[in-house]
DNA sequence: TATGCACCCTGTAGCAACTACAGGGTCAAG
DNA sequence: CTTGACCCTGTAGTTGCTACAGGGTGCATA
């Protein structure tokens, strides 16, 4: 299939599809007589695979050792799940942030009663930290 | 005081700081005849201003926005409730997604029974999107 | 046969928000 | 007089794409 048919069946943008190629995530694939890139079901499920890890947030170095290890179907699996779980322990961190701040933004916004910006206590929060509850 | 010090008064990165200058985020300060950059209050208060709203997600755009309402105090107090407002529901947003996220990853995390990467289950459900249960 | 249109190619530049040099100048202490 | 901490400018790198510019290909239609 034609780079835009892969795109189409994967949900991925044709020019990302290019970068991952240039940057070695995805192989070179044969060429038509046009010199269009011609993939098969070995690309697309590869591409699959990268899409939906990038989906899950794992980073291009993250998909980078993951796709090494599915590579080579003899390698011990615990890096994957090593890799796994921390990314899931960084997501966790990730939430619990913005949990913070959600809370920090919520109690700004709520102090805002209208008027002018010289009265504003969204302006005033944002330029003294020492109305905070939580360190940020 | 010079830019080293006000980095420390602020925890902002020096080349940070210049960073803003160029943006124009910051107004220049005037300089020593040795040509170093010399800060008083009004550029701290500034710069911790910025570094806050930063700290609480705020895009540079929107912390502009913000820095010229507080420049200006006669304006309506209104548009900085609407950006902080906003701001508020990306991150609720951002929560949410990450919560899905983070049950889709502690459900491919816990299929891992250790063995060989042919039998990995946290690389079968990267390469098969069918396992999931939310759409992302 | 011409021509339009969708599709493909390469290569480079842009985005956010910094961060990291390279290659130099300044200044006070020992 | 030299060492070390600090400061300067300007440019390039980071992550993960995305958006052109400027061209070639292939098929259907007038």
């Amino acid at each position: 299939m034609k780079i835009g048919e892969l795109s189409r069946a994967t949900g991925t943008n044709i020019e990302t599809i290019r970068y991952y190629e240039r940057i070695g995530l995805l192989p070179a694939p044969d060429r038509t007589t046009a010199n269009y890139r011609s993939y098969g079901d070995p690309h697309r499920a590869r591409l699959t695979f990268v899409r939906h890890s990038r989906d899950l947030g794992f980073t291009i170095e993250e998909v980078r050792s993951l796709l090494d290890l599915s590579d080579d179907p003899g390698r011990d699996c615990s890096e994957a799940d090593r890799i796994a779980s921390r990314h899931l322990a960084q997501v966790e961190e990730k939430i619990a942030q913005l949990t913070l701040l959600r809370d920090e933004l919520t109690r700004i916004v709520g102090r805002c009663r209208g008027g002018v910006a010289a009265d504003c206590r969204v302006i005033e929060a944002l330029g003294d930290h020492g109305h905070c509850e939580s360190a940020h």
